[in-house]
DNA sequence: GTCTATAATAAGATAGAC
DNA sequence: GTCTATCTTATTATAGAC
């Protein structure tokens, strides 16, 4: 977005801020204004209308998540510290901006798979997607005999889906264990070491 | 809801069906009415405001869902077959209803916690919550040597998530690996065993 | 480009007849 | 209890001055 204006990346920021916080339709033109320091017709002036600034804040936004994830990963390493850095990465990642990834998980209910063109986009190019070469690594591992017999596609999942959970039900974790603290830096480096763990013994062969 | 009049009921109905599918924000009123077969001012009539109305769903479902999942848990069995019971048990359920889900989580980033609220109804008058109970088990079953040394609050929040998992990020699946036909009943049976092999190994002794 | 003022619409809520 | 018609308010969007 370096091609933007001063003005337009002050909107644009404003706007993520906010669609992030309020999602689609709780979003208020007048706060993103507010927010941006500008008033709502300058809003008008640079993106017509709402639902243009929504689809430009929401494509953006998941292809930054998307990127910023799969660009870090390094498929030459070995299979456990591959595993064990993909994990951390991920954990690391999503604690810096959690409110985005509930907003992005929300916004996939829409019956209109604009999630896919999004994909389809942000991995053009390349023969294979990252998460594909991922599974494709998996894959490898286990005819190597490095590990167990298993479905890649659904260890991936698992991975992921351990990750996540641990942002998207912070209220439900706090109300059931206050003691753990959740926004400490220590609670995630137990959860680094507790996934591993568990996905490592669970996989090795 | 049994206490509830007829078009009450159907009222309620509508009301969890659009405020599922659109959110707090998304819902109209109008669609809700449209959607019981009725109009509008009956909707005002029966429950003054729509945030009353949205009270009223949002705590009936999470209800309903908590219950629902712990209260088919069967604290007796041996550890391993309590586990895989109760991840297969968490998968059927959210199979039968994802919105749900999606719902919850996105209603769970609203800063006001109602959820500790509705969490404390709901678990009040037994001295440990149903996730306590879990928890105790199984760090009942590390201490006699069934499992290795683990976290058992970290364990059960990595079963919830790869299990809620599944539903949450279907459009991304769906995307990434066309090939796993996720509205078909095999694909959970699948994800059944593969989660529960991945568990099982992962915390034997 | 940016603002103020205002139009246009959409949505929640109520009055009043039946 | 239920409806139609209407009011009120909130929100998106635009016109027009600077």
């Amino acid at each position: 977005m370096d091609h933007l204006s001063e003005t337009e990346q002050k909107i644009y920021q404003a706007a993520t801020r906010i669609f992030i916080r309020q999602g689609r339709d709780g979003a208020r033109m007048e706060d993103i204004a507010k927010d941006a320091g500008i008033n709502k017709a300058l809003l008008h002036y640079y993106f017509r209308s709402k639902e243009k600034l929504y689809a430009t804040v929401f494509e953006q936004e998941i292809r930054k998540v998307v990127m910023d994830l799969f660009q870090s990963i390094n498929l030459e390493l070995d299979i456990q510290t591959f595993l064990q850095s993909f994990i951390f990465t991920y954990l690391d990642r999503l604690h810096q901006n959690p409110a985005v990834v509930q907003f992005m998980l929300w916004e996939l209910r829409d019956p209109k798979p604009i999630i896919r063109t999004i994909f389809h986009k942000i991995f053009s190019g390349e023969q294979f997607s990252p998460p594909q070469k991922v599974v494709q690594k998996i894959q490898q591992a286990v005819k190597n005999q490095e590990l167990r017999k298993l479905d890649a596609r659904h260890l991936l999942l698992n991975i992921i889906g351990m990750c996540i959970y641990t942002f998207i039900a912070a209220p439900i974790i706090i109300t059931l264990f206050p003691e753990l603290k959740m926004q400490d830096r220590s609670f995630i480096n137990q959860r680094k070491n507790e996934i591993f763990n568990l996905i490592w013994n669970g996989i090795k062969p």
